[in-house]
DNA sequence: GTTAATGCAAATGTTTTGCAGTATA
DNA sequence: TATACTGCAAAACATTTGCATTAAC
């Protein structure tokens, strides 16, 4: 509860600040995607919102992404081919690690990838912004299926 | 001439080998791709595949990407949020550097990805296939634009 | 001659957009 | 009250698929 309140006081205080409207649709958005220990796809996360307020639309649903993106409160994610997921920007960097089979997908720590930052932008002269690290495999669980 | 030669034959060879017909289509889909040293999207093949078989369609061009994937000649790559970027697969393993304002890829290596990969795979029990390690940012002549 | 590959057109699935109505500041 | 945001439907976009024709084996 007091958790609840600190969230959404923590999201209409992001929105003004960028003098962006509180409405009741992003309110919900933000909460489904911070409470979401998953990485949610844009249609996911519509049939979560429907859950709550049966109105809102899938546009309402890409616009806002769109629109924390920009802000910088969620981050895009290809794990699929077909569509984009997303998440809340996380505290600390980490890194992910997907089952190719089972789409299961472990984040990971990875202090390493700051000095490789320096380095290469050092090396190709780039001001980089981020650092995305994905490997792919399979899991102990469906190694061992031997598929 | 005879790389020209050697490219057809190499193509020949690896679609014999696997039991797919060797079509002119293949042929001149796999000569552009190895001949192109920029990571293709679909539609900039089919344009370039275009100017030398008019007739060519674009669902072949995304059949064929399929194929040549499934055989390990190419690798798709996400770089653009819209669609796939191809290239074909390297000898040796490199990694990306996007230019998010003009788009510039530079490839670099990143021999400390395998030491990764094995952490990585030890720690959370994973048969690791493949790393990713792509960086964004802004390249200098993008910087110095001050954008 | 068989069968796989192609070209075309139509379908699919995700994401975007135009516009009239609604809610926020 | 002014205007940004929403819902809806339609459009746009990349990609896939069904089917008759063509080409490789």
């Amino acid at each position: 509860m007091a958790d609840s309140n600190k969230q959404k006081s923590g999201a209409k205080q992001i929105l003004n600040s960028s003098s962006q409207r509180v409405t009741a649709q992003r309110t919900l958005l933000l909460e489904l995607l911070r409470q979401s220990d998953e990485h949610l796809d844009a249609d996911e996360l519509y049939q979560q919102a429907r859950k709550r307020n049966f109105r809102i639309s899938l546009s309402t649903v890409y616009r806002n992404l769109q629109l924390f993106k920009k802000l910088g409160l969620v981050e895009e994610h290809h794990f699929a081919e077909e569509h984009h997921h997303y998440e809340v920007k996380p505290e600390a960097e980490h890194q992910h690690l997907l089952c190719l089979n089972c789409g299961k997908i472990v984040e990971f720590a990875c202090p390493l990838s700051q000095k490789f930052r320096e380095d290469i932008g050092k090396q190709y002269d780039f001001h980089i912004t981020g650092v995305d690290v994905r490997m792919t495999g399979l899991c102990s669980t469906c190694c061992k299926k031997k598929i």
